[in-house]
DNA sequence: GTACGGATAGTCT
DNA sequence: GACTATCCGTACC
């Protein structure tokens, strides 16, 4: 399998939103030590600087400053004090924007995926046979995926770009009906139609 | 299969 | 010290 790298210009060349809907249907690939995993990007959502939902809506902050750094850099936070949340920084370096991925199909090391997401569950690691979280369950929610992908808080402020373990794939094929709506989660700014995702796709975190 | 409540820690004021 | 928003276990149907 080629190694084929989506460039700096497909995450800078367009505007916030529009990356979060070419975001779908593109593969999110990590390359760890404990195996490669991969998953098809079937729900994002957009944070922009006039957002009030946005990290860097308010100020410039330590640990917003990666939003405001170069397109195609991983901005990783916290949530709920327990889990991660993945994000690509968006737009022109100044500009604090970026995409939250929400979900993800998965498309290889699924076994490595049970295995993560079944230890941080606090579960016992699998066997074969063994009682499994169930495909869609892996990586259907910005947190879980985080977690099945092996994304930690240290490639905060990584580059998606050469040289990275953690990177994309350009959409195989575009996907056939693209839903917009409401964010997920979110009080400040729950109105605006910032969530995108992939129609009818069973993977998504919330139909 | 839906519904609810509890766990948790980093960031900023 | 206030604020933040996901996942999971349990209950119930």
């Amino acid at each position: 399998m080629p190694e084929e790298k989506v460039p700096l210009s497909f995450y800078s060349a367009y505007d916030t939103r529009t990356l979060a809907r070419n975001l779908l249907g593109c593969e999110l690939v990590h390359e760890s030590p404990d195996g490669l995993t991969s998953g098809i990007i079937v729900e994002t959502e957009a944070y922009l600087q006039d957002d009030p939902a946005c990290h860097a809506f308010n100020r410039r902050t330590p640990r917003t400053e990666p939003m405001y750094g170069r397109a195609g850099t991983a901005y990783v936070y916290l949530i709920y004090g327990m889990y991660q949340c993945f994000n690509i920084v968006s737009n022109a370096e100044g500009i604090g924007e970026a995409v939250l991925i929400r979900a993800l199909q998965p498309t290889a090391g699924i076994e490595l995926m049970e295995i993560r997401r079944s230890i941080r569950a606090g579960k016992a690691p699998m066997t074969p046979s063994a009682a499994r979280i169930t495909l869609k369950e892996l990586c259907r929610g910005p947190g879980k995926l985080v977690q099945a992908m092996g994304i930690e808080k240290g490639m905060h402020n990584a580059t998606l770009l050469s040289g990275g373990t953690l990177y994309l794939r350009p959409q195989v094929t575009a996907p056939q009906e693209i839903i917009e709506g409401p964010r997920v989660g979110i009080n400040l700014g729950r109105e605006l139609p910032y969530r995108y995702y992939i129609k009818d796709n069973i993977f998504v975190s919330k139909a």
